[in-house]
DNA sequence: GCCGTTTTCGGCCCGACTGTTTTCAGTCG
């Protein structure tokens, strides 16, 4: 979940609070992990990461739950964690034995946990037992053929560790969404096509659209007597660099570029996300990557039972078995059992007894609830909620702004990019080239802005003549000065249909503290051009952390703006390497109201249709037609800009 | 560590697979 540094945050300049949410929840994290390698209490360790999970999909202020007292009348926050996270609100201390926890555990413990088939349990072994305290320890200790003598352990236990690293090595464990789905989508449409497969469904983090994914979960159904040819099938495919594992019901395989039917391509990445994933180096690596893919054979009517559970997320499950046990039932990935025809029968000889369901609907329908989109499935509220609200399609995108062209970083010129837009069945495109400031992305001269403008108006003009219902909107990716200020003069800015704030001097940004970030992005939202805030945090997935901010503050911020009948907004970034505005505040967007852009900040043609991954991110995030942007025609566009 | 029409200790979701065992522990999802 949380990379990074693996120590406790310091406390910030003034308190309190003297810590923000994220920085409590991921100190509860790193405090779960800690103990679990320590050997805690397993249900110990559960309580730690729960409330991790609790405290950052809060939406509330963290310092008023504290001052209120409110903070332990979150189910999950009890005296303990609840006490301690209090402690570091107010004197800006963390707990005792937090501090020490981090100060026993070697780094290299931590590093060890990210190997493939290691966990917590053999890594306390191998640091008790032979003094391993790194990954590169533990490589020397396999091949000295120190691990395999030990007890529990043996021959292949330690070839599986070698294994381990070198997969580890090889390629960091999660992949983006993008080359996640691609994998995934490959795969399943070979699989969905063997003989004897009746249907092919990926599940698990790539069908819930997390932003990055682990591995691949693909649950097949087909008759009993077919399994083990759709078994053999599956083995066969091409694209299957190894097998890990295979039983009746369950394979496990590393899939590599091969499942592709044409080559391994990434298109067109500005330079800024380029530098923070590696370079040119990146694409090599990819196109020689692998991912990881369990398959899971069933018969048919076990199948919704076992997609619901493989789609996850662990956290939805366990709510899901503890609704099921409160009516009576017993949930599993082969059916929802009455819980006394269950008896003492596993597996499949209780699912005999189990209620119908032909799809994921009716197991939801048995438990007295509305089918939840996947998306949702992560124990952030979808329990409890009284309705699940008709999320956002891609069906329902007419348009999209922040988009660039030849006249800044982009490979296409502005009819290209148009021409593609309407292809794409879309009504509207806003174009938003990079300001003078950005000079290594040719940043636009107040004359080449406004020149740019005239051709855009004039291509309005006449596509309204000939009934073309097509529009381009006018507007800058504006760099955010020092001081929050905007890159051109009040009079330019006025010339436009609207401004994309955006940060680009990152390591400036970094090296500041949040709440001057904060000020400051509430300063440029607060001048009467910007229209909304890009990529609101910076961060580039896998490449690099954002700047720190606290982006609750600023949308309460906004949504004040927009009390007086401001009409400003917040950008979903969608390429796949940022998905940002992260989906944990898309719902906190909606709450107040804020109106949500999603867009593909496209440096080429083919760059348009990640919106896709917006789209997905978005209805993560709980979001509706009514609340995103790109669904409004565009003269409802043009209205919100104030324009004709 | 959290929770409780189980008010105070006992349970906390559950199964497959692997490798090591001869009944089970560790890992994963």
């Amino acid at each position: 979940m949380k990379s990074g540094n693996w120590s406790l945050p310091r406390k910030r300049a003034n308190g309190p609070p003297w810590f923000s949410r994220s920085q409590v929840s991921s100190t509860l994290h790193q405090v779960g992990v800690l103990l679990e390698l320590k050997g805690a209490n397993p249900f110990r360790v559960r309580s730690y990461q729960n409330a991790s999970r609790i405290i950052s999909g809060l939406t509330d202020d963290i310092g008023e739950l504290v001052a209120t007292g409110r903070l332990f009348e979150l189910k999950g926050i009890g005296k303990g964690i609840g006490g301690a996270i209090c402690q570091a609100i107010e004197d800006g201390e963390w707990a005792g034995d937090w501090k020490k926890l981090h100060d026993e555990t070697p780094q290299g413990l931590i590093e060890m946990l990210a190997i493939p088939g290691l966990g917590p349990k053999r890594i306390k072994l191998m640091h008790d037992e032979l003094g391993v305290d790194s990954v590169a320890a533990l490589k020397a200790a396999c091949e000295a053929g120190d691990v395999a003598p030990m007890k529990g352990l043996g021959e292949k236990s330690q070839q599986r560790m070698l294994d381990g690293i070198e997969l580890l090595s090889r390629f960091r464990a999660r992949r983006r969404l993008n080359v996640g789905l691609a994998y995934g989508e490959a795969f399943q449409n070979r699989v969905s096509a063997l003989d004897g497969v009746i249907k092919a469904q990926l599940a698990g983090s790539a069908r819930r659209r997390r932003e990055t994914i682990g591995d691949l979960d693909i649950v097949v159904a087909a008759n009993p007597d077919d399994h083990e040819k759709v078994s053999a099938a599956i083995l066969g495919l091409s694209g299957i660099a190894d097998v890990k594992g295979a039983g009746a019901s369950k394979i496990s395989l590393i899939l590599d570029t091969s499942i592709f039917d044409e080559d391994f391509k990434l298109g067109v990445l500005d330079n800024n996300v380029l530098d923070a994933i590696g370079g040119a180096d990146y694409e090599q690596l990819e196109s020689s990557g692998t991912i990881d893919a369990q398959v899971r054979l069933v018969p048919n009517e076990v199948f919704p039972f076992t997609l619901a559970y493989f789609t996850g997320s662990k956290e939805h499950n366990v709510r899901m078995r503890q609704r099921a046990i409160d009516k009576g039932l017993k949930l599993n990935e082969f059916g929802l059992i009455p819980t006394e025809l269950a008896g003492d029968l596993k597996g499949m000889e209780a699912a005999v007894h189990s209620l119908e369901a032909a799809s994921e609907e009716d197991i939801y329908r048995h438990l007295d609830m509305q089918w939840v989109p996947p998306e949702l499935r992560e124990d952030m509220g979808e329990m409890e909620a009284e309705a699940i609200p008709d999320l956002i399609s891609i069906e329902g995108i007419k348009g999209s702004l922040h988009n660039h062209t030849t006249l800044s970083d982009g490979e296409a010129s502005l009819e290209e990019m148009a021409a593609a837009a309407r292809s794409l069945g879309w009504k509207w495109l806003g174009i938003a080239d990079h300001s003078q400031t950005l000079q290594i992305a040719h940043g636009l001269t107040p004359d080449d802005l406004l020149e740019q403008g005239e051709t855009i108006h004039s291509y309005n003009a006449t596509w309204k003549e000939q009934g073309l219902d097509f529009r381009l909107f006018h507007g800058t990716e504006s760099d955010i000065l020092e001081g929050g200020r905007l890159d051109y003069d009040d009079e330019t800015l006025a010339k436009l249909d609207y401004v994309v704030a955006s940060v680009h001097a990152i390591p400036k940004w970094k090296g500041r503290d949040e709440a001057t970030n904060t000020e400051e992005l509430i300063k440029v939202m607060e001048h009467p051009s910007t229209t909304m805030l890009g990529h609101p945090t910076g961060r580039i997935l896998q490449g690099r952390e954002g700047y720190e901010v606290d982006l609750n503050e600023v949308l309460v911020a906004i949504a004040e703006m927009n009390e007086d009948g401001g009409m400003k907004m917040v950008e979903l970034n969608a390429s796949p390497y940022r998905l940002d505005l992260d989906w944990r505040l898309c719902k906190r967007a909606k709450e107040l109201s804020i109106p949500v852009s999603i867009n593909p900040d496209a440096h080429d043609l083919r760059g348009l249709t990640d919106i896709r991954y917006g789209v997905d991110i978005a209805r993560k995030g709980w979001l509706g037609t009514s609340d995103v942007l790109n669904s409004d025609s565009a003269a409802e566009v043009a209205a919100r800009f104030g324009i004709d």
